[in-house]
DNA sequence: CTTGTTGTAGTCAAAGTGACTATAACACCT
DNA sequence: AGGTGTTATAGTCACTTTGACTACAACAAG
């Protein structure tokens, strides 16, 4: 029991954002072996001075090309299978991170091209034109993530790291629509946003209208509240 | 970035149970520096041809002496302090076990002494009387696995694993008043664990009774269900 | 067989939810 | 400018669930 067998580990990264009306994420084309070619969540290895969630922010700076990221991150779990990466003994503490629509991402120093996919292309059974395979084990750390983001949706106010202050309602209840595949119903929608106490705290300024004309809605930002108490419920 | 610095992966165990109505956790104490004489969780360092899940189970069974070792078992999160172990670089992967009672355990290989403690002593503030510090960032985790078993009791029908089948629901009830401190109102928990679908399953026997008399309680096995929603509140 | 204790069953007001309808405020078009 | 379609906001109402009770049933011990 005193023997330690040598490990690397890293941290992996799922960044979501809302693209377009869909969860779209983050993802690397890998320019080295293994998995050369193909399609991988974002990550690197842990420095010695360094902790998992040091390592992923700086991986998360390091990826989407901002610096001052103003985002969400937190650990998802750690995958460990003896065989995930054919090279060596490595495991991976996974992360999920959120943000607001970020610009078209640029190649990293590892990666041969990084570009936004939408999740439930790359998720869907079979189908999926051109989505690809993923690297390693990353398909089902995706999935893990997803999972993540639409159970934490109900009973957190995590949805407003989605989108940029200040921000609408309607905007608001479109990271819903996009994240659980359906639109949460409107009028109940906003009973339970401004009826949780410190969900948001209204401005007195009002948005541009979001398709062809319409009314302005008025704009909010993110209140300290972090729960959301009974749970705003999935469709 | 194709460097990638050697660590130790370890797993650390938070094994809970129901001991006198209070949730107790599984402490050993160490027999080796770092941290010589005082009390840690138990954990070990990952094979190299196991997961870490499959760590933890073997861990489990040594720790508690108990083979066939009938509980649950889930990940928590994983500490990567790059000084939260003296001697060396160990990233830790620390998991939650619940069990029924179990016997008081053997002292380990590597550990001098093995004993339960019960939770709300070692992390009240102050306080303790003969409580220890505990090692590493062990305080840290059993906070965390606290809130983990804590805020799961309300959503899902883990109590379940705290009681042996079959179990009468008053038992059960005592599940929720240890981890939660309070006991939740007697009817309306009833009509909740009744109403949720599929959480528990009748048997026709009767229990005995739990005090000095009073009523038999009907038996009940553990059901198919696994989560509760909405969920069970604390009162 | 009485008494204290514990489990089970029901009641009722209050609060929250799901599914609506009505109205206000704008952009755009002709 | 004045309609017209679109979008945001406000309000309604039946229904379900909750929280806090009260009444009753079943047993052990004295």
């Amino acid at each position: 029991m005193s023997d330690h067998p040598p490990f690397a580990v890293a941290v992996d990264l799922a960044i979501f954002t809302i693209r377009d009306g869909a969860l779209a994420v983050l993802l690397v084309e890998r320019g080295e072996d293994p998995y050369a070619g193909s399609w991988a969540l974002p990550g690197g290895f842990i420095e010695p001075d360094e902790d998992a969630e040091q390592a992923a922010w700086r991986e998360l700076r390091e990826e989407t090309g901002v610096q001052q990221f103003a985002g969400y991150l937190e650990q998802l779990r750690t995958y460990s299978a003896p065989d995930r990466d054919p090279r060596m003994r490595v495991v991976s503490v996974a992360h999920v991170a959120l943000a607001p629509d970020l610009p078209e991402p640029e190649a990293g120093t590892d990666a041969a091209d990084a570009r936004w996919w939408v999740v439930d292309d790359l998720l869907a059974e079979g189908a999926a034109e051109e989505a690809p395979e993923l690297a390693f084990d990353h398909r089902q750390i995706l999935v893990d993530a997803r999972e993540r983001v639409r159970a934490k949706l109900e009973y957190t106010t995590l949805a407003t790291e989605f989108v940029a202050e200040p921000f609408t309602l309607p905007e608001l209840r479109r990271v819903y629509a996009a994240v659980w595949g359906t639109p949460p119903d409107l009028g109940n929608f906003r009973r339970k946003v401004l009826g949780t106490e410190g969900f948001v705290t209204p401005t007195d300024a009002h948005g541009s209208p979001a398709g062809s004309g319409g009314r302005r809605a008025l704009l909010y930002r993110r209140g300290p509240a972090t729960v959301v108490s009974p749970p705003m419920v999935r469709g």
